[in-house]
DNA sequence: AGGCTTTTGTGAACGTGTGCACAAAGCTGA
DNA sequence: TCAGCTTTGTGCACACGTTCACAAAAGCCT
């Protein structure tokens, strides 16, 4: 269930705060969705609530992490470091939650060798031996878009099998590797949808008449892989 | 629907490569979807497809922009200018289609009045007057968690009903508000679970027996607000 | 000890999104 | 002009996730 590290955070803001046990309700309300569906998802992992009091936070906590494989340890390699590979790396939130920074890659030659949060960024040829020698077990793309297949292929042949895409691209993998893709401008969009429905119902039509039949009249393109190049520094 | 802008990526490097039509069967293997589920979404639009022939590139490529509202300008604000928002304010995926980057903003007056992709970062006291000025209609927070709240309760307060957040919070907003989350750690976290899925099912039971009462045995826990803190530089 | 309150766990209805399969529609070539 | 081929648009069934509602269970108070 993707819902587990969301209960996973408010649980452990509960840990921190010192409360004992919680009720399906109250952890429902501070994670954001409905009371029944969390029970149901907990009850998932089987029944650890006690009736009339609630759930035990610490217990939980322990279970969900169990159950999310955070209680081992897992290596990440970042490849391509350019604006948002840079950002990454020195992120801290990766490395609280078991998720170790293990290498940082990038085809450019010059930025190949430069320290970044406190690692010395290696070449894209060595990706296979790194990945062999420390044990990556996650790949996080932060490449433009034309690179990114390549790279994801080099991944897989590595034995990679879970992979976080930054890229604004599909990526075509085999059968039994995760792919899950983080793409802004995809999120932004979606915004500005809704957005302009809202200001449409204010005033307006909600679906303007369509002129039909104008070819050659392309608007504003996607100009497809315009992510960010490799940092200057 | 989320999947326009998909639809629309592929769209777009079709024209570029000078393809006037394309079959639902093409565009939907591009997309990665399934070629019913592609009609059905397009014809959500008005049929605009020739049947024995396919659908024109570039008059869908204009008839999506239109419905996602690309064809006009949105101004965005990021808000919390440390690793994130640094890397973000660089990226040149927003300016490409219609999302411009009106304004860069952080609490700490340190960073504040930094050059920054060209632009000023400006202080958070001048929060609500930038977004009424540069008539501000998205805005993008990149604070660590704990500011996050409150900074969406100003963008709120200053008309603001669209906001991406990469705080790692579930942010409270008033009915009529749209807020799309982007959660790298939860990301890692799904991705971790389905590898030691993998994992178990190669050996060993799927969800090895638990110590059924054990109080007090936290796993590695949560530690909540670990969002970037404010770049030195 | 027993009834009352609280809260879990879950059966069942509901709504939504997905995918199959096919008829209608348009193009092509003879 | 007409048969045949291709491809869209969509009705229908199905599966999944969500939500309601309630019975069973546990604690508490008198």
């Amino acid at each position: 269930m993707a819902r587990l590290p969301l209960y996973l955070r408010a649980l452990s803001a509960l840990s921190e705060r010192g409360v004992p046990t919680v009720s399906s309700e109250e952890l429902a309300a501070a994670a954001g969705v409905n009371s029944a569906k969390l029970r149901k998802d907990l009850s998932y992992l089987g029944s650890y609530g006690t009736r009339g009091v609630g759930y035990d936070v610490e217990y939980l906590v322990y279970q969900i992490s169990r159950e999310l494989g955070l209680t081992q340890d897992w290596p990440v390699a970042i490849i391509g470091i350019g604006n948002l590979g840079h950002a990454l790396a020195n992120y801290g939130g990766f490395a609280s939650r078991g998720f170790r920074v293990a290498a940082l890659l990038d085809a450019d030659r010059a930025v190949a060798g430069q320290r970044i949060a406190g690692m010395v960024v290696r070449h894209m040829d060595d990706l296979e031996q790194i990945v062999r020698d420390d044990r990556v077990s996650i790949g996080v793309i932060t490449t433009p878009a034309p690179a990114a297949q390549g790279v994801c292929d080099r991944l897989v042949a590595a034995g990679i099998t879970s992979i976080l895409n930054f890229a604004p691209t599909v990526l075509a993998v085999p059968e039994g590797v995760d792919v899950r893709k983080v793409d802004l401008s995809i999120e932004l969009q979606i915004l500005a949808f809704h957005e302009q429905r809202k200001s449409a119902t204010d005033a307006g039509p909600t679906l303007p008449p369509t002129a039909p039949p104008p070819a050659g009249t392309a608007a504003r393109g996607d100009r497809g892989g315009d992510l960010p190049e490799v940092m200057p520094a």
